[in-house]
RNA sequence: GGACGUGUGGCCUAGCCAGGAUAUGGCGACAGCCUCCUAAGCUGUAAGUCAGGGGUUCGAAUCCCCUCACGUCCGCCA
C-alpha cells in the first residue's frame, strides 16, 4: 500500500467508467480534485456531454443514477456539471494511517523501477568558489536527485568538472606566474572569513590572470598551454588537474554543508586527453554536411536546423583544431549515456542553445537518446547580475554562515533554557534549511532576485515553519508515545480530517515532483502539511484528550511527523526533534 | 534582428503542460489570541484590470495570434 489515495481513485474512476457504459459513452476519465469544501474527487461532465449532445448538468444527473461508490465514498452528489465525490472517512483514516505508520521512513517511495538515472548537476567551473547567482543548480539537483530515488530510479548525482577550458588553463597560468601578478599588485586577499577554503585562496590569483589576458605575450602563452594541454602534455595536464582539484575540494565542501552530494565526479579532461573521444566526435562531425570549416576551424552550420540568429556558425574546433566546450560536452554525453537509461541535466539558462546544439551532435552521431534538461534561471542582486570582477557578489559560504549566524540569534532569543551545542545544532539545521527551501519553493523557471531578508526568512512559507511544526510532533510524542491499537474512526475533527487527507497526498506528490521535474511541488506541499499540523494543534488537544480519542490523536500525530519528515529529506533538509 | 523563458494585490508566490465551480498561499499593514501539548504558531480585516489587446470556446490566468516589459542566449570563452 505505496499511496492510499489510489484505491480511492480507482473506484470513483471505475464507477463513472461503468456508469459511463450504461449511458453508451466511453470518454476519458479526467478526474479532478476540488477545493476541499466541495469534494475530494470531482468528474467534470462537459466531454461526455459534447458528444452526446446534452447540457453536463444533465449528464452529471444521468450519470448519478448510476453511480454506487460505496463503501470508499459515503457521499456522490451532483452539482452543476460536476459529480463530486465524498471519501469515506473513517476508510481514509484506517488506510492512510495504516499505511504511514507500517511505512515509516519508507512514506512516499516507490519501488525500483529499475531505471537508471544519470543526473549531472552544480558542473561549475573550478576556478571561483560558488556564489549565489547559481546556487540553485546545486539545490534543484540535489533535491530532484533525492527525488528520483523515492520514485524508483537509481540515481547517479554526478559533478562533471570542466578542467580543460581555457579559464581553468588562466588559472594555472596564474599559479605558476604569482609572483608577476604579485610585482603587479593584483592579486586580491581572499576574505578572511573563507581565507581557510582553497577556492577562496585560489580566486585572486585566477582573477588577476584573467586580466593580464588583454596582453598579447599572456594570451599566446595561455592559448599554447592550452594546445599542449589537450595533445596530451603530462606535465600541464598534471598542475592544471592539481589547481581544479583544489578549488574543487573547497567547491564539495561548501556543498557537503548544504548537505549535498555527488556518487560520481567526471573530469572533462579524462574525455579529451584519454581515450581521443573528442578527436573521434570531430572526425565524425567534419564528415557530414552540415559541417565545414572557416581558417581551419569547423563549424556547425545552424541555418541547416532552423536555428536563427546574428550568427549561424557554431564552432565545434578552434583553428589550431583544439576542441571547444560543446564539442568535449558531446564526447562526454555519449559516454553518459552509454552509463544509464536515462539522462538528466540541471543548467542555466544560458545553455539553453548550447544543450540544444549538443543534442543535435548526439543525433547526428547516430545516438538513439539525447538528454532532457532542467534549466533555470539566475538568481541576481537587486543591483544586477551577480559579477565577481564588479565586486558584486555573494558568496555561497557567506550566505550560509550569515544563516547560522541569525538563526543562533533567534535561537538564543527563543531557547535560553538549552545547551550551548544543541542551539548551535538547531541553528545549522534552521539556517541552511531556510536557504534550500527559499530557492526551491519557486519553480526554475522564474528568476530570483537575491534578498537578505527573504533568503533568510524564518517565519511563513519558510523551512523553520515546516521544523516547527516537526518539532511540535516530536515534543508530543516525547511525552506519550500512544498505543498501536488506536481507533482511526474516532478522528472527526475537521482540522483532523483536512490533515489526514493531506498526508494521504505524499506519494502522489513525490510522484508529479519527478515526472515533472519539478521539485516547487514538494515545498508547498510540505508548507501545507505544517499548516494543517498547526492548525490541527490549536483546535485538537492531544495529550489532554480522554483515552481511545487520544491514541487516536498520537496516531495522526505520529504519522504527521513521519510525513514531514519524509517531504524535508527528499527536499534534503533536516527536520529537528526540537527548536 | 532571431530564439527561449518570465510577467498574477505594495513585495514574493501557487495554479498554466492535460481550459471549468468563489485565483493559492506567504511577507508587509491593521485588529485580536500565550493560567492549556513549544507564539519560528493561530484567528480576522483591508488589498487583484491574472502585463495589454484580439481570437477560439457554453466557459480562458490556463489554448492561439499580436504588442509591450524584464531575464537569457545568438564568442575559434566556459
Amino acid at each position: 500500500m505505496v499511496d492510499p489515495l489510489v484505491e480511492f481513485e480507482e473506484k470513483a474512476k471505475a464507477t463513472i467508467r461503468e456508469a459511463m457504459q450504461s449511458l453508451g459513452t466511453q470518454t476519458s476519465l479526467p478526474m479532478e480534485i476540488p477545493p476541499a469544501e466541495i469534494g475530494d474527487f470531482a468528474f467534470p461532465c462537459f466531454a461526455a456531454a459534447r458528444e452526446l449532445q446534452k447540457s453536463p448538468q444533465e449528464i452529471a444527473e444521468a450519470l448519478s443514477q448510476h453511480i454506487d461508490a460505496a463503501p470508499h465514498f459515503e457521499k456522490v452528489e451532483v452539482k452543476g456539471p460536476y459529480i463530486n465525490f465524498h471519501i469515506n472517512q473513517e476508510m481514509l483514516a484506517l488506510k492512510t494511517l495504516a499505511a504511514i505508520l507500517e511505512m515509516r521512513e519508507e512514506y512516499g517511495s516507490f519501488e525500483p523501477n529499475g531505471k537508471k538515472i544519470l543526473l549531472e548537476h552544480t558542473s561549475a567551473n573550478p576556478n571561483n568558489p560558488l556564489h549565489v547567482g547559481r546556487a540553485r543548480n546545486p539545490i534543484i539537483g540535489d533535491t530532484l536527485a533525492r527525488i528520483l530515488r523515492k520514485v524508483g530510479y537509481e540515481v547517479i548525482a554526478e559533478f562533471y568538472v570542466d578542467d580543460m577550458g581555457k579559464q581553468q588553463v588562466t588559472l594555472t597560468w596564474g599559479v605558476e606566474n604569482a609572483e608577476r601578478l604579485k610585482s603587479l599588485g593584483e592579486i586580491s586577499q581572499p576574505d578572511p572569513a573563507f581565507s581557510d577554503k582553497p577556492d577562496h585562496q585560489m580566486v585572486g590569483v585566477y582573477q588577476a590572470a584573467t586580466k593580464l589576458l588583454d596582453e598579447e605575450d599572456v594570451l599566446a602563452e595561455i592559448d599554447a598551454m592550452v594546445a599542449l594541454y589537450e595533445d596530451g602534455d603530462s606535465r600541464i595536464a598534471s598542475v592544471v588537474r592539481k589547481n581544479c582539484e583544489l578549488v574543487m575540494e573547497g567547491i564539495l565542501q561548501s556543498l557537503r554543508r548544504m548537505d549535498i552530494h555527488f556518487d560520481s565526479i567526471a573530469w572533462e579532461s579524462d574525455y579529451v586527453i584519454r581515450g581521443g573521444a573528442v578527436k573521434s566526435v570531430i572526425q565524425q562531425l567534419a564528415n557530414l554536411d552540415v559541417t565545414d570549416y572557416e581558417d581551419n576551424a569547423l563549424y556547425l552550420d545552424l541555418d541547416k536546423f532552423g536555428i536563427k540568429g546574428r550568427e549561424n556558425k557554431f564552432y565545434l574546433t578552434r583553428s589550431d583544431g583544439s576542441s571547444l566546450y560543446s564539442t568535449r560536452d558531446v564526447a562526454y554525453h555519449l559516454d553518459k549515456l552509454a552509463r544509464c537509461d536515462e539522462a538528466l541535466n540541471v543548467l542555466g539558462e544560458d545553455h539553453k542553445l548550447k544543450a540544444r546544439v549538443v543534442n543535435i551532435c548526439l543525433e547526428l552521431l547516430g545516438s538513439d537518446r539525447v538528454a532532457d534538461v532542467v534549466f533555470y534561471s539566475f538568481v541576481a542582486l537587486p543591483e544586477g547580475k551577480m559579477s565577481a570582477r564588479k565586486g558584486r557578489v555573494v558568496y555561497l559560504d557567506g550566505l550560509m554562515d550569515e544563516a547560522v549566524e541569525r538563526a543562533m540569534k533567534e535561537v538564543e532569543e527563543r531557547r535560553p533554557d538549552l545547551p550551548d551545542e544543541i542551539k548551535h545544532g538547531i541553528a545549522v539545521t534552521v539556517g541552511i534549511g531556510a536557504i534550500r527551501y527559499n530557492i526551491i519553493r519557486v519553480q526554475a523557471e522564474k528568476s530570483i532576485t537575491f534578498k537578505w531578508e527573504e533568503a533568510l526568512n524564518f517565519e511563513g512559507n519558510s523551512a523553520p515553519f515546516i521544523q516547527y511544526s516537526h518539532a511540535r510532533c516530536s515534543s508530543i510524542l516525547r511525552k506519550d508515545k500512544g498505543s498501536d491499537l488506536y481507533n482511526p474512526n474516532r478522528l472527526v475533527h475537521e482540522s483532523e480530517v483536512q490533515l489526514l487527507k493531506a498526508l494521504a497526498r505524499l506519494p502522489m506528490t513525490i510522484k508529479k515532483c519527478g515526472e515533472a521535474r519539478a521539485p516547487h511541488y514538494l515545498a508547498s506541499y510540505a508548507y501545507e502539511v505544517a499548516s494543517l499540523f498547526n492548525q490541527f494543534y490549536r483546535d485538537c488537544p492531544v495529550l489532554t484528550a480522554d483515552e481511545p480519542l487520544k491514541d487516536a490523536r498520537l496516531a495522526l500525530v505520529q504519522a504527521t511527523k513521519w510525513t514531514l519528515k519524509n517531504a524535508l529529506d527528499t527536499l534534503g533538509i533536516t527536520a529537528p526533534e526540537e527548536m
